[in-house]
RNA sequence: GCGGCCGUAGCUCAGUUGGAUAGAGCAUCAGGCUUCGAACCUGAGGGUCGGGGGUUCGAAUCCCUCCGGCCGCGCCA
């Protein structure tokens, strides 16, 4: 409904006299929905723009190119406004198209060609398989998997990609702690190493691993423990937990720690699967970072900084020049000891994204990240990459609270609300709503006392009620004996024309403006705000009029606008990965 | 110290390519069901957009500065 207007200005422009032509491209102009309606339905600022351009004052302006609109059935009045401003009115036959448009497009209303089929990949959760999805991991897959579903409806072809961190150390203290409650399953006592991970989901991966080696694995306390250097406080909890691991490859051998290593990690990878399945979240690939070495993937991007010329040996290690593509320190992509670091794995598997055909590539990553934003658009720049391909979305973190009192986490630990158990106390609904409710840029306060002592304060509610209700409206329509036609509906839209129905139509006819702008800022918090406003306009229509009315035309033309308020309701939720019930 | 984000109504937050009189929910107060679902609606009160300066026709929005809060700044992952 928007191109409409812009199209009509971009023609008025070119009818413009030769001396008040813009020339060259102007920035800021805008066609803009207007917040006031006694200003009409859109506006623009064009004359305001362009006013020093031509030496004509912003209102002279405005007054010629008003002249050069050309007509249209759809524009009801055009005004001057204010210091230049033109405003629109829409006719009635406008919305009336419009909603004509929402019933025919049914599930694919608001679906557009702006991405023009462009790939995109949005990379989020990726969270390391040490543990469970806890409640900050929720709001990354709730944001990634919205801003996903809106980027295909705004026309793009999106691919949702889950990094696996199923390399490197954490993953080893993660095997190693399988392994020691492994030993005292055979009833070996030890103090528990403060660094290793020491959460009750790793006795059942224990227990697996019995039923899988049996005694193989096992060793005494005294002989595992002998002459480790001290745990924290004594010593330092680093030194001691890397100690024990080299202490369990000598005792177990490759093999034997690789056995416990894959059991724990096809086991909780298994788990976080399952959870996200369960949350709506699903990805098209599961990327393994192991596979980017054993694939050579790592050594062809390094080869690539070689060549190009960016890197230098300093200290024994080999570093990546990243100050010269704006980052504020070099990088060390390989170790004095040889072995490639955290960084050079993540440049690699950027490449590679971009080598697999994205144009775009979104990572939805923890606030703590935002260092490492630069450090990696340095690489891609220095690998021959463009540096705006990459677009880094932020999470704030989610801070839980049990009745005004702060609940402390820590994975390391075992104290924390999984994911699986917020889902199961608030419901997939609510917690898929409430944790885009906010812009991904706020932190989240989620009181888990008030979002399931009274499940009805939240939001969600109001909007699927709205949707509950025009499918009631429907049952009692049927009930009652009217018969519904359709055709007479669509041929009734003039009736519509009291406040409440015309407010409807026009925040209705917005939908497809709010899925492009929530795609290109990539904030699905747009929608949700859109969805409540879109409910407040539906309520208020409904406790002001009967749609059952004697009156067929106006009955069957009522009908029609519910039903696509509806359409829109359930687009719009479907997006979110909310339900649209029909009745609760 | 350097860098990033945040600061808007009592509370939680929208408003970010600069637009017209700064909005919503909750809370508070006053009303509305014999009529399609009251998980709803109508109305009221509530603001120095953290402070100060600047840019211009116009600033919550852009620039500078100060204050306050969170987070980063490893040859960890």
């Amino acid at each position: 409904m928007k191109y409409l207007i812009e199209k009509l200005v971009q023609d008025a422009l070119g009818a413009l006299p030769e001396e008040l032509r813009p020339t060259g491209s102007a920035t800021g102009i805008a066609v803009e929905r207007t917040r006031d309606p006694t200003h009409g339905d859109f506006a623009t600022n064009v004359a305001l723009q362009l006013a020093k351009a031509a030496k004509r004052k912003p209102r002279d302006l405005a007054q010629a190119i008003v002249a050069a609109l050309p007509a249209n059935a759809l524009v009801s009045r055009v005004e001057i406004a204010g210091p230049g401003f033109i405003n629109f009115f829409l006719a009635p036959a406008a919305y009336q198209a419009e909603l004509l448009r929402v019933i025919d497009g049914g599930r694919s209303y608001g679906r557009s060609l702006l991405g023009g089929g462009r790939k995109v990949m949005v990379e989020f959760v990726s969270a390391n398989p040490t543990g469970p999805l806890h409640v900050g991991h929720g709001r990354h897959a709730a944001f990634g998997a919205s801003l996903a579903n809106l980027l295909d409806a705004a026309g793009f072809d999106v691919f949702r990609e889950y990094y696996i961190n199923d390399a490197g150390r954490q993953m080893e203290i993660l095997a190693a702690s399988v392994w020691l409650r492994y030993l005292e399953s055979f009833g070996e006592q030890f103090p528990f190493p403060s660094n290793g991970y020491r959460g009750d989901y790793l006795r059942p991966i224990a227990d697996k691993l019995i039923e899988r080696a049996g005694r193989s694995l096992h060793q005494p306390a005294g002989v595992v423990f002998a002459d480790l250097p001290p745990d924290a406080p004594a010593g330092d909890q680093d030194t001691y937990i890397d100690a024990v691991i080299e202490r369990a490859k000598s005792l177990l051998g490759a093999a034997g720690f690789r056995q416990a290593f894959d059991l724990a990690l096809t086991d909780i990878l298994a788990d976080i699967r399952d959870d996200l399945e369960e949350f709506g979240v699903r990805f098209d690939s599961w990327f393994s970072e192991r596979s980017l070495e054993d694939g050579g993937a790592i050594d062809h991007a390094l080869d690539l900084l070689r060549r190009n010329g960016v890197v230098y040996q300093k200290d024994g290690a080999e570093w990546f020049r990243a100050t010269d593509f704006g980052d504020e320190k070099d990088r060390v992509v390989v170790r004095e000891n040889g072995i490639k670091t955290y960084f050079a794995s993540d440049i690699a598997y950027h490449l590679n994204k971009r080598e697999r055909g994205f144009d775009q590539l979104v990572d939805v990553l923890g606030s703590d990240h935002h260092g490492y934003i630069a450090r990696v658009r340095a690489g891609l720049v220095a690998m021959g990459q463009p540096g705006d391909c990459l677009d880094v979305r932020l999470m704030q973190f989610v801070t839980l609270y049990r009745g005004g009192e702060k609940v402390q986490m820590s994975t390391r630990s075992g104290e924390f609300i999984t994911l699986r158990t917020l889902r199961g106390e608030v419901g997939n609904d609510a917690a898929r709503f409430f944790y885009v409710l906010r812009s991904n840029e706020q932190h989240l306060d989620f009181d888990l006392q008030l979002a399931t002592s009274r499940s009805n304060e939240n939001p969600v509610y109001y909007i699927q009620y709205a949707h509950a209700r025009v499918c009631s409206v429907l049952r009692q329509m049927r009930e009652k004996g009217f018969e519904h036609d359709e055709t007479r509906g669509r041929a009734s839209l003039d009736r519509l024309v009291e406040p409440h129905e015309q407010a409807l139509l026009a925040t209705m006819s917005r939908y497809p403006e709010v899925i492009e702008l929530a795609a290109l800022q990539r904030a699905p918090h747009a929608l949700v705000h859109y969805l409540r406003e879109l409910a407040t306009d539906f309520h208020a229509y409904y406790n002001a009029h009967q749609f059952l009315v004697d009156d067929a035309a106006v009955r069957d033309a009522r009908v029609t606008l519910i039903r696509g308020t509806r359409q829109i309701v359930c687009n719009g939720l479907c997006l979110l990965g909310v339900s649209a019930p029909e009745a609760m």
